[in-house]
RNA sequence: GGAGGGGUUCCCGAGUGGCCAAAGGGAGCAGACUGUAAAUCUGUUGGCACCGCCUUCGAUGGUUCGAAUCCGUCCCCCUCCA
């Protein structure tokens, strides 16, 4: 017998379950099928989503079968869970688009072969050819007005207001669940604690519907010790393809993450066993930044492969210690045309896309927050030339940690 | 459908004829201090050919020397009544 729920919960994955004991002998018990939603509005997934990759993980190896199932049909609707706006709705090529990058990103993490390997579902399969009337008669009188107000998600939107629309969301994903069973005999849902409502209610339409047992698994989302989400920086969310943030980029995010979060995330997001996890994190004040180190590694080796995450690691240590290559930089070509026209610094930062206007680029400048090979750049006027490349590079900063390197072809 | 109240810069939110590129807060960015952390303090946050000019205050058309502010029409949101 596995003790696949108690590694779950020391790791503090755990948030909300339905029935504790019912759902840890569940875990740790014969293989199961249990599934997880995810809503296809993008064409990425993001860090969100990965702490729910990873329960999945932990959940095949030890035997159960993982259903990813994505929301080709509810991604038309919106989930009004933790929104304050309406979800905007997708285009059907959209969708499908999306829905093909999310299965590449899966592989990763998922074994779709052998017995307990991954089904893909997408429940665009059922939802988009029921029939209004049908699906009122026959599951309608299972929902209660009532107590689908009392769920938190609809209760603040009722303050900014809620379509029917958006209303029949928690129908749909209940309906989900209901499918599933059917279909794959899966008892139980996971996911993030904002979806608890939603899950329950599945859960619940089965009990009725079916008269059997159905289960509910919620986990913590990633939150920083204040709170507040991880996985946003100012240019949008922290996303798993390398196209939209790139090794580098995503390696920096956790190697800066906060003190008080280290421990969190080496729990949630990496496979390093506990004692190793406590040991890393034992550490005080400046030690810590060793466990920074070892966790950016980790979580990058985990997305984008041991080599990748080696690159990222060598070009932190070259930029802000000393020694190793920074290869893997950002990086920015230029020709020796461009050099000898109009190449102010102005002119450089916006080429680098390190700017996105001139005045942000001038009050830069002025503030002393522009670095050309670690020399603070004085003078707006400053025309960069040949002597500031060496070996045809030149280094570009933009405050303290934001590097872009400059090649002269 | 009726009555009333709204839509302001990234977000919240002031502004009700010129002193408004628009208070204040949040968030962001930069500087100092540091450990590529947090907290704190300072500066900054529409664009550009930047001591000047241009474009913004739901949309559009007016009034005026001059409008985010007044008037008309339209779109959207909220509250109460049905």
């Amino acid at each position: 017998m596995s003790k696949l729920y108690e590694l779950l919960e020391e790791r503090g994955y755990i948030d909300q379950s339905s029935n504790e004991e019912e759902v840890r002998q569940l875990l740790n018990g014969e293989p199961i099928s249990f599934y997880i939603g995810f809503d296809p509005t993008a064409d990425s997934l993001h860090v969100g989503h990965f702490i729910q990759i990873m329960v999945m993980s932990h959940m095949q190896k030890a035997g159960h079968r993982p259903i990813a199932l994505v929301g080709g049909g509810t991604a038309m609707i919106g989930d009004p869970s933790g929104r304050t706006d309406m979800r905007k709705m997708l285009t059907k090529e959209q969708l499908s688009n999306n829905i093909a990058a999310f299965k590449k990103q899966f592989a990763r993490f998922l074994t779709f072969e052998g017995k307990n390997g991954t089904l893909l579902a997408d429940n665009a399969d059922w939802l988009l050819e029921l029939n209004y009337i049908n699906f009122i008669r026959e599951y309608g009188r299972y929902f209660s007005v009532n107590r689908m107000l009392t769920a938190e998600c609809y209760k603040s939107r009722l303050e900014k207001g809620l379509t029917f629309l958006e209303f029949n969301y928690m129908l749909m994903q209940a309906y989900d669940f209901l499918e599933l069973y059917r279909r794959y005999g899966c008892i139980i849902q996971l996911g993030g604690s904002d979806q608890w409502s939603n899950i329950l209610a599945g859960a619940d339409l089965i009990r009725r519907a079916e008269n059997a047992p159905a289960h509910a698994l919620t986990f913590r989302l990633l939150t920083t010790s204040a709170g507040k989400k991880m996985g946003k920086t100012e240019s949008g969310a922290v996303w798993l393809d390398a196209e939209k943030t790139s090794p580098y980029d995503f390696y920096q995010y956790w190697r800066n993450v906060d003190d008080a979060d280290i421990k969190n995330c080496l729990c949630l997001l990496t496979f390093l066993p506990m004692e190793e996890i406590n040991a890393l994190t034992n550490a005080k004040g400046a030690e810590l930044n060793r466990a920074k180190e070892v966790l950016a590694f980790e979580v990058t080796s985990l997305i984008h492969g041991k080599e990748e995450a080696k690159k990222a690691q060598d070009a932190a240590k070259a930029l802000f210690g000393s020694g190793g290559n920074m290869g893997n930089l950002p990086t920015s070509q230029i020709n020796q045309a461009q050099l000898n026209e109009d190449m102010d610094i102005l002119a450089l930062l916006s080429h680098c896309g390190l700017i996105s206007s001139k005045s942000e680029g001038r009050r830069l400048v002025i503030d002393g927050g522009i670095y050309l090979n670690n020399q603070r750049v004085e003078s707006i006027d400053y025309r960069i030339s040949l002597k500031d490349f060496s070996e045809n590079k030149a280094l570009i900063r933009k405050g303290k940690k934001t590097y872009h390197q400059i090649i002269l072809n």
